[in-house]
DNA sequence: CAAATAAGATGATGGGTTTTGAGGTGTCCT
DNA sequence: AGGACACCTCAAAACCCATCATCTTATTTG
């Protein structure tokens, strides 16, 4: 016996070592061993934590016994009628619906919209109580101040849709905005054929930078390629659609020639029903978000083309970010339907 | 013996060397190799894991021990120059790289391209080897008479890009051709801004139904709202870049007031080039694929958009396909790109 | 506000079961 | 002979499961 020394065989650790590196009973790691009930999810972590580390259980089994506790997950988005942001809660639900019990439990907060301050005060409710944080960013200094803050805190950031400028720590998930405002801006300059007129820059909100980007995306390519084409900028229209209808039906009047919309925001509908009252159905509309209303107005023409990105990408492509380590993200694949094409 | 001094010579691994990999003693690998009882699952995993990592076991008797093996799917596409399917293959083989020993095993193999008689070969000579075949296909007696027998006798098919219209039991993953097509042509008669004229419609090949979907689909928008553009048909490119280049030379010459081109298939390569020969880069020209070549065209002006779908997507799709219940399959999502949303 | 109470979480323990390790025997093959 | 292994036995170890006591924590009540 002696003979050989009893070769290093890594004994493999007991329940006993578990428990021991848990700093807990034999009974209690039993207990979450064997799914019975009874044991706090904190010391059910531990626990699990020291099987891990001791390599106690396989994959398969760390899996099966829930390891990663399902992450805790707000999304904070802008309250108010935009069709896309709610078409996105939908999804959010359904997706929190659809994923088993393991999958991350998502909540939505709907903040008063364009307050820089009221979404400064969610993200820093929401730190410690969440894990991750998925929000819509409004540009502006206390909010960064926030992020900065909630980030060093631990609690994960990752900004969706509109980002936040560079602010260490936090990750975002979206567009290139800048290219998508050139895109729609070479499409509404191919689609006019060379006419002379005006196009309408409609600014959603310049709190979001998303919405800055697209504009200046939309300026660079026409001042690049279509001069004959002037641009009319329109007011803020907030993301609401009375008053994107009232703007609009000024818009009308006042610019006769007009050619062309790009609607950086939401909350289409507004547009669209100005220039169907009006008749005008043959100025080149382009918006963003594929929601009902704006699928209705493709297909009856009022609008040519719509922008989007697919709310499930976004919303997968965020949980991702808000799972695993800082990983580069590349920017989400813009969709564009026209009549003939949408889903 | 004492010839070579027993050198630590890669001697057939041991049952004791499997026991010491796995922790545990010879007694229990004998129980799990022999398929004695009393041995916990987990200590069960663990034995067949080391014996796996030290090549134990071959892979019958692996399969007989009840090892999750991973499925055994076998891609067939067309053989040719087509860079779409030449940068699909190279998706599959980052797929099979990237995913880990537990994924799926890709293999792809590329066949004769039109000939019905050659796939239908590959299909019987794969069916019972693989778990799951995805396959380009071909509409053909033929064909779809291999693919009912291969489906029937228990391997899973699936069709990609292109379908075999309704054969049970087989799926099918790809896009909505003829919505394609029609958008492609809602395109080309937005772009042209009114002109009349002629637009050609270059046919890959009508083995594909896909091609002849996006034809059909391209041919009814243009019938319905572009009267004032006649379709002239061009002979099948049959996705060859030197026959694509010769047929557009050919078609530039006998049609002068040529406005568009809708290539149905790949290689849109020799049309871009004789377009740019010709310096006719004018013309409106929509074709599928994003790859390098289509690329550099459209951003060099020679091509105005990519309709493309994402291979990683359909790969995803085509093995989830392959791996679960047939469930009921959404199709893909058409990717537009002009010159200013490239990714 | 403090005490009382309830509900939950953990530890301790023990009996019964399963799993495992150690070793023996016999076979096959070189 | 001797290695590799199949097959078996037996006892120790590890584990499952139920029960009960102890301790914590939140809630109700006086």
């Amino acid at each position: 016996m002696g003979t050989d020394g009893d070769q290093p065989v890594a004994d493999r650790p007991q329940q006993s070592d578990v428990a021991a590196r848990a700093g807990v009973s034999l009974a209690t790691v039993d207990r979450v061993l064997n799914r019975r009930k009874g044991v706090k999810e904190r010391t059910r972590q531990r626990v699990l934590e020291a099987a891990r580390e001791l390599g106690f259980l396989s994959e398969t089994e760390e899996a099966q016994l829930g390891m990663a506790r399902p992450l805790n997950i707000v999304v904070l988005l802008p309250a108010g009628s935009n069709p896309y942001l709610r078409l996105l809660g939908d999804r959010l639900r359904a997706r929190l619906d659809s994923a088993g019990p393991s999958g991350p439990v998502l909540r939505c907060f709907f903040i008063e919209s364009f307050s820089a301050q009221a979404l400064a005060e969610a993200l820093r409710r929401n730190a410690g109580w969440a894990d991750g944080i998925a929000f819509f960013a409004i540009e502006h200094p206390v909010v960064r101040e926030a992020a900065a803050e909630v980030a060093a805190s631990g609690t994960r950031l990752v900004s969706i849709v509109s980002d936040l400028g560079s602010v260490p720590g936090i990750g975002h998930v979206g567009l290139d905005n800048r290219a998508v405002g050139r895109t729609a801006g070479l499409l509404i300059g191919r689609l006019s054929g060379g006419r002379e007129g005006a196009v309408a820059l409609v600014a959603g909100s310049r709190h979001y930078r998303a919405h800055s980007e697209r504009e200046a995306g939309f300026l660079s390519i026409q001042e690049e390629l279509f001069p004959q084409l002037r641009i009319h900028g329109m007011r803020e229209g907030h993301d609401d659609a009375a008053e994107n209808y009232r703007h609009t039906l000024a818009l009308l009047e006042q610019v006769p020639d007009l050619v062309g919309i790009y609607n950086v925001g939401g909350s289409s509908g507004g547009i669209t029903r100005a220039l169907r009252e009006q008749g005008r159905q043959e100025v080149i509309f382009i918006g963003h978000g594929l929601t009902p209303d704006t699928r209705r107005a493709v297909l009856e023409g009022t609008m040519d083309a719509i922008f989007d990105q697919d709310p499930d990408m976004l919303i997968d492509r965020a949980i991702d970010s808000l799972s695993g380590p800082p990983a580069v993200v590349r920017p989400l694949k813009l969709d564009i339907y026209f009549s003939e094409n949408l889903p």
